[in-house]
DNA sequence: CATGAATGAGTCTTCATTCAT
DNA sequence: CATGAATGAAGACTCATTCAT
């Protein structure tokens, strides 16, 4: 992203160079991402952030423009990972559209759980982003459900699914997804992440499979 | 010694001085609120907010015990709203557990929609409060979503919904009343609140409404 | 001049209030003046300041911006000093334009005796200031040459003072008197500031009284 | 060990050696003065430096000892430069020592213009000279001014000049010459560097040439 | 010789909190 | 009760300098 490699020529030293930048700017990412599950992102100063990624204070800012790109980066690096982790999941799905939504909101609550603060980042610290970031990630947010949206009209055009308001319920299910960070203190005493996402499915598909195609899906619409 | 009577029981000194107080707290609350909603808390500093309420900094400390209790009181006061509207809603209902529901989530997001940022003030600076303050918080959430899950359970009880894990149900009514906050900027382009609701309620109801109890309900399961 | 004094209504402490300004803005100003004679300005850090001051650093920001305002109200105190002081002395010098245009130089040689480092302070750093600020300065550096101007073209208009470029004169008058601070390690060990001033006096009006008028000023053009 | 020969006196890998060093120089001395003039030297960071130069950081600091050794050798380079070009325009003066001051002059003021920033560096940075970097300073200085005293003696002993201060009156000329720079936001809208030396030269010699020798210097007294 | 990644002390600035009036 | 001047710890960020390659 903002690396230092000037990328001018491919000598030596050039790829060991960006690999370089690479492994720091994970490093850095990763440090910044643990700390921020402890104490939130404005209660990480760049000298905490400096100690646990053992680095300098200095060096921050040779990959970072700032704390306030830092954040930028860290919330592009959850958008990523979802961005590549559900279409995934979806072409793993098979061919069925029911069962790729599900599999859609499963690896969306996966990567959500693997990374619980992170991936409420844009709700707690938008603040803190430029208005540049919060259309950059804005549109980031948009396009990582668009494989959600996808699949809900193929399944609706497939006779699956009823007709319904795909941008609604796509949002629904991402804000289910992030439901288990945001309500974590109270859920995890009831359920697991599986138990979750479960219901979840059976709870929404419960109104969105057609309903003579419900015995079809019995295993999404109720879980044992 | 500047006030007439001595706090001898409830004199009159002692009702206005009360009645001061009481003013003051909501001129107060209603500075950091309307602060808030353009800053985020962190970004509202103790003298802005003073300036604001067109009172002196100390004086905020004679009412609130500092920043944290002030954010505390704001988060309370939310709270303390929804936990009057709600159950006023449910109450105008009428005896129909189904209507219950549905009344109670619309209040919720009507309240939600009133105060937006103060709304989601949990998830945003649930870090700068004190874990004393932070267990208070929670229990009042809970406690605010208490009507729901009665009503949720009234409805299985007469056979009128599905048997259903009302923890989670509750938490998801309160979610999407939340979500129209948390993801204004997306929502409002498509829908207005009216919508919002009714959508969301039909969506939910549609898999928790027991399937021959449905005609009774067109209204909420079919909006327009 | 930024006096956190809000002027609404005259009650009896706002005057205090006012004077208590007053006092710290000079207690401040005098205190970087001290630290930038040591150090020159970029050398002196707020901390030091504060120190030097005997106050807290957060106080410096209550009457000053920051450094750089702090710097721009140092520079224009000095202005301020020379715009009173040179009027006065031109004032005392008595009606004859050649007096006073000798009387205007010895008393801005004289201002930036006293203040030799903030006097040169533009030279060295102009650079921190904002454009805005430079204006000012600008403007106030020509405003104060205006009395000798002035009494340059009196001596011309007289009869006394040959046809001369005012404004390149007075540049000169000024240069030569900033000159006493700029190269004072160098000419404090030839001469002192009288002598200084009578010879430059001598050697600037040599060329510039008309020829048959030079006995008159005998005095300015022969010093001992 | 890369050098064909091991410093065996001056044979050829030496010279190249030595030629590259002055080369490098040259290099970062022109890259520092390009900067300072835009910036100030406080202004350059070390890496600005090396980025302008096209070398890196740490190659400055095998030719120089650090910044403060850098703006050192700037500020000889610069008296350098008068150190070699003022006495040639003295040479090619002729032998008129009222020619010679008036060229001398000339020359200063022609270097200052060139370079304008690094001219007065001295006023601006002496505070970050060390001690000894100081006392270097001073006396190059006074050295550079040497050809103009000379000249002014000269002139005296002829009796083409009148009895003067020859150091007052050299710091006089010296300080003109700096005027310019010091000044040029005001000068250059007055005039162009050619009329300021004319008229400077006219103003200053109008009292040091002999009274009847003046019709012989009516070309320097009297500029068109 | 040359590079440039890495360091970390030091800078300016903000702001929650206190307290004399 | 109310004020607001004063405090000072803590934060983000810069940049001269070093050193492994």
């Amino acid at each position: 992203m903002s690396s230092p490699a000037r990328s001018r020529g491919n000598d030596p030293g050039e790829a060991a160079r960006a690999a370089r930048a690479a492994w720091r700017s994970r490093q850095l990412l990763d440090a910044a991402a643990t700390l921020m599950e402890r104490e939130g992102f404005q209660g990480v100063s760049m000298q905490a952030l400096a100690e646990e990624a053992e680095v300098s204070v200095g060096l921050i800012y040779r990959y970072f423009g700032g704390k306030d790109e830092l954040l930028l980066a860290v919330i592009v690096d959850v958008l990523d990972t979802i961005s590549t982790r559900v279409p995934e999941a979806v072409a793993a799905a098979g061919d069925d559209p029911v069962e790729e939504v599900a599999a859609a909101f499963r690896a969306y609550c996966e990567v959500v759980d693997e990374r619980r603060h992170a991936a409420v980042l844009t709700y707690r610290e938008s603040r803190a982003l430029s208005s540049q970031g919060r259309v950059k990630i804005k549109a980031m947010e948009v396009a990582s459900t668009e494989p959600l949206r996808a699949a809900l009209h193929r399944g609706t055009a497939a006779g699956l699914l009823v007709d319904l308001d795909a941008d609604l319920v796509a949002h629904d299910l991402v804000l289910m997804a992030h439901g288990w960070a945001l309500k974590h203190w109270y859920l995890e005493q009831k359920l697991d992440l599986g138990e979750y996402v479960a219901k979840q499915t059976a709870l929404l598909l419960g109104s969105l499979v057609e309903p003579r195609r419900k015995r079809q899906y019995a295993h999404l619409l109720h879980p044992h």
